[in-house]
DNA sequence: TATGAATGAGAATTCATTCAT
DNA sequence: TATGAATGAATTCTCATTCAT
């Protein structure tokens, strides 16, 4: 039913996704529903929580896989790109779903959007530390760049050859970070 | 009225605004706004056209009246920023009210999606002409940009002291997009 | 605007016309029409009385310039058929746009239905009396013949070339009633 | 529901008629309604089609049941005066309630008139066949039949001692179609 | 006389939620 | 655990009617 639910959430959109929708997708009675979920929002919610996590820590693992900040760069790259490829659904309820809807879901977003931030800004930090990335608004940096990543892959959402042109995204968009940060390496410093 | 509508529908999202929530808030009756309009959808989708040609105009105006890549880029910034700053219910509704909601608007979103990325796309296109940026995929920086940009705006929607910190966004948001772009200005190539 | 209003009703019934439809057909303001009617439903009782009266005058007409029961039957049947031919929204008002609508009709219809029922009853009862026809219960024959004929009349109306079967709707007709009230006439007594 | 539905509609005609009046006539909630019928337009034109077979094949059993035409006419009438003594509404509905409403039903009208024809003509055809009737058009005798019989039977439906002038309703218009069709046998040919 | 913007009661319909089984 | 018939508050939209000009 989780399944099901995420899935019609990320197609349709939180207020237009009815219970009904979601238990006649999953086989069971509304009456199922119920019994396992006290309603819609706090389903819609539960779910948002879950993918959150899933997201930030898979993008946080691969941060914490690599060392050089080019390598995190393109391996949270990488990873992002992977779940827009291979799990849409997450993307879209993240990135869309939720938008404008439950006010008990603000506060759920914040703390996400607070996640995906710091992804990006804890890296920057330490590159700036060493002297890698000149100085800067870091968080500042680091808002933009989940704005701009979040847009490109929004786009790649909407493109039917979704796996194809992947790679050709996670190259473009790893050199669209390192130039943002004004790394040095890529400019030779 | 439709200072109203633009209002609620800015502060709550399409969905969650009712009918009743605009006429209460003009001080007019519900007949009058079917006198006016045959419907909600109609309503939104107007309003969102015409507030997005508000946008894209002035944007676009900014860009004309300067010449230089860097000077076009801060006008810009200097420009949404400032309609970020006092008309926020213009920004709240195109880059968040009209998320995911009625089928008739996505065209009309992907449409202004469009023109904002033609907006940076241009003068990208010009300076990577004239070798004041470097060979890139301009369409995708241009894409990244504005998503980079709206997210920095939300978040300073988010703030109680807009107009106080504005300067600031825009200063570091400048220089965001020159490294972003790679313009070799501000690396002194 | 009477006019306009008789062919409006005729055309989409009591319910289905809005006070709209007749103003703008007619070409003036909606308060215009209030400045001359009190309400809809006046408009439609008293177009319908009219009408009724139109009609009812102009049967009656043709049974007194007739003195033989024949032909007052066939009279009274060219009158009508002419009508429907040439004023078919009259006859669509009085058998088809008032049927179960508004109950201060219902007193209305009953009158004309009964002015109706007396034009075929008199020249009956008096064919009765001077033996032209058996013994019968003369209202009854009268009811049944309004019917009968209504029923024709509407059959009329649904035919794309009413003006060329007319002569033999008035035949047939005529021999139907003649046959119906038994009038020895035809049988040859 | 149906009940409630059947009486309710008959009563008041479908347009006057609202989903709460039949909702509380049922006693149950309005959502219950809906949660049978799509909407008020197909639970009538459902009623009205259901309504219309009852009618139409109790009159065809009453044809089928008797060989001489006189019988088969007095069977007929007999069904159809019981009809509207013990089922009222049933007859209201029919021949009432749906006259000028909804386009949808405007051929479900049309099938149900053109079936209540055919139960007249086709024992016509055949007594005339075997000339026991004289030539006439049949199908013009057959439509007049049916307008005679429903405005005799609506007339009927007024009184307030229906089923005690039942009897004497089918025999006078017993006469009266054995006239209207100029059988013989009660003209002694 | 004539206008038409404004009104708001009332109708159809939706859908999250409940609860007896 | 699981069901699904039943509920009714809430929403959109219509349209007869009013009234200031």
């Amino acid at each position: 039913m989780l399944q099901s639910a995420v899935r019609i959430f990320a197609e349709r959109g939180y207020q237009a996704t009815t219970i009904r929708d979601i238990v006649s997708d999953a086989d069971v009675a509304i009456g199922t529903f119920y019994f396992y979920f006290p309603d819609k929002e706090t389903l819609f919610v539960h779910l948002y929580e879950e993918t959150a996590d899933f997201l930030i820590q898979t993008l946080q693992q691969a941060v914490n896989s690599r060392s050089s900040f080019p390598q995190q760069v393109k391996a949270v790259l990488q990873s992002y790109v992977s779940i827009a490829v291979f799990e849409p659904a997450v993307v879209e309820l993240l990135l869309v779903a939720g938008v404008g809807t439950v006010p008990a879901l603000a506060e759920k977003r914040a703390v996400f959007r607070e996640k995906l931030v710091q992804i990006w800004q804890r890296p920057l930090s330490e590159a700036m530390d060493r002297n890698f990335v000149p100085l800067q608004n870091e968080r500042q940096t680091a808002v933009a760049l989940t704005g701009a990543i979040d847009q490109v892959i929004l786009g790649m959402l909407a493109e039917a050859d979704r796996d194809e042109i992947a790679d050709g995204v996670v190259q473009d968009m790893t050199r669209f970070v390192l130039r943002a940060t004004g790394h040095y390496g890529e400019q030779g410093k």
